[in-house]
DNA sequence: AAATGTAATGAACAGTGTTTAATAACGCAA
DNA sequence: TTGCGTTATTAAACACTGTTCATTACATTT
């Protein structure tokens, strides 16, 4: 009866193969500027071929951001580990900002692309999101548990620290940051999260 | 002579009706979402037209974005009349974050938007971003002068200060604050401004 | 070896941005 | 008013897009 399991393993494999040519030209292109041709064409088959595995292209989107958000939960997990909230805190801010400059396209592919009908289509991806921004609140709320901030409004210090976050990263992303020198950029990254740290001590 | 002012006046209405037909429906369906022959219909002409007032679609997308880098930049003008330095970056901040709820669409093709061929093109609205935010860095300056910051980094404090107003349009704009009920998110920006005014304080 | 079921194809459809040859409209001198 | 030269407008065409579907090719089963 292994026969089925191959048939089974064979459509996993071209569904991945998909998957990794699509990221590969979504990096390059963008979404809009690949077309299902272009994907059929690196993988080797006819364009028709790609809808026995995908229903239509924003599925392969989809499919591409759910991935994104589970290496993102996988990235998170390494701060996770911290017992001390505030520096539990502090390894959620960095790693976000890590992922977020070390893979620009996935981030732009969770957190700034208006994808075709920006709706609730892709549930998984969206519960996965709604549980790590969970574990931050979660996380905030433990600071103030144990005295780190004397505000007690966790919801409003999340969401402060989010923005500055996602603002950061999404700078860097869409390249809004032309004002400041290639070379000091990084840098400023840099400071830019310390400060906003210390910053939130005094909260 | 007034023969070639009216022609000249006339290409200018021709080529204003084309631009708000344009902003009007890139609001609706956004900029890969509209066509060329939905402008055209739009405003009763045959799709060829648009070519000999504009000459790609891409450079109707760049005019409307320098039409909204004006008129972001008019809105700054009423927080530089202030005097006092930290006055006038709270309202800076303020009108930032206000111009981003209330225009989504423009800040969206202002800082957001993966545009054509995102390069140097259309210089004259970056020399127009590049003015104002000059003109924030030197507020920020001031402020330093003015001992209402003990650090001395200008860029950090003005780069942080702008992460979080960016952030935080962003999230609206794009619609990354599901996790917050509709009727809670006005208040939420509103409080985090607050919270980022007042940790700016102890900078 | 023949029959069956599935995977793959390529043509077709309706849409896209853009170019261009043909046409219509206009201003102006005779 | 007529005819000429510009200029504005158009419809058709080209090469592309996402998607569907009847047909073909092939691997598996009988």
């Amino acid at each position: 009866m292994g026969i089925t399991q191959r048939k089974e393993r064979e459509k996993e494999e071209m569904r991945q193969r998909i998957l990794d040519a699509a990221l590969h030209l979504f990096r390059e292109k963008g979404y809009e500027g690949v077309s299902i041709r272009n994907i059929a064409e690196a993988i080797e088959y006819s364009p028709g071929t790609i809808y026995l595995y995908y229903k239509d292209k924003s599925e392969i989107f989809y499919a591409l951001q759910y991935e994104a958000a589970a290496l993102k939960r996988d990235h998170l997990l390494s701060a996770a580990l911290l017992e001390n909230p505030w520096e539990r805190l502090q390894a959620i801010g960095r790693q976000y900002i890590d992922f977020g400059l070390k893979h620009p396209d996935l981030y732009d592919l969770l957190f700034i692309i208006r994808s075709p009908m920006e709706s609730i289509e892709n549930q998984d991806c969206w519960i996965l999101g709604q549980a790590t921004h969970a574990f931050f609140v979660e996380t905030v709320q433990a600071c103030i548990d144990h005295r780190y901030f004397k505000s007690t409004d966790a919801d409003t210090i999340a969401f402060t620290l989010w923005c500055h976050a996602h603002g950061l990263v999404s700078m860097f992303v869409r390249e809004r940051i032309r004002m400041y020198p290639e070379e000091r950029r990084e840098q400023l990254a840099r400071d830019s999260f310390e400060m906003i740290i210390k910053m939130a001590a005094t909260l």
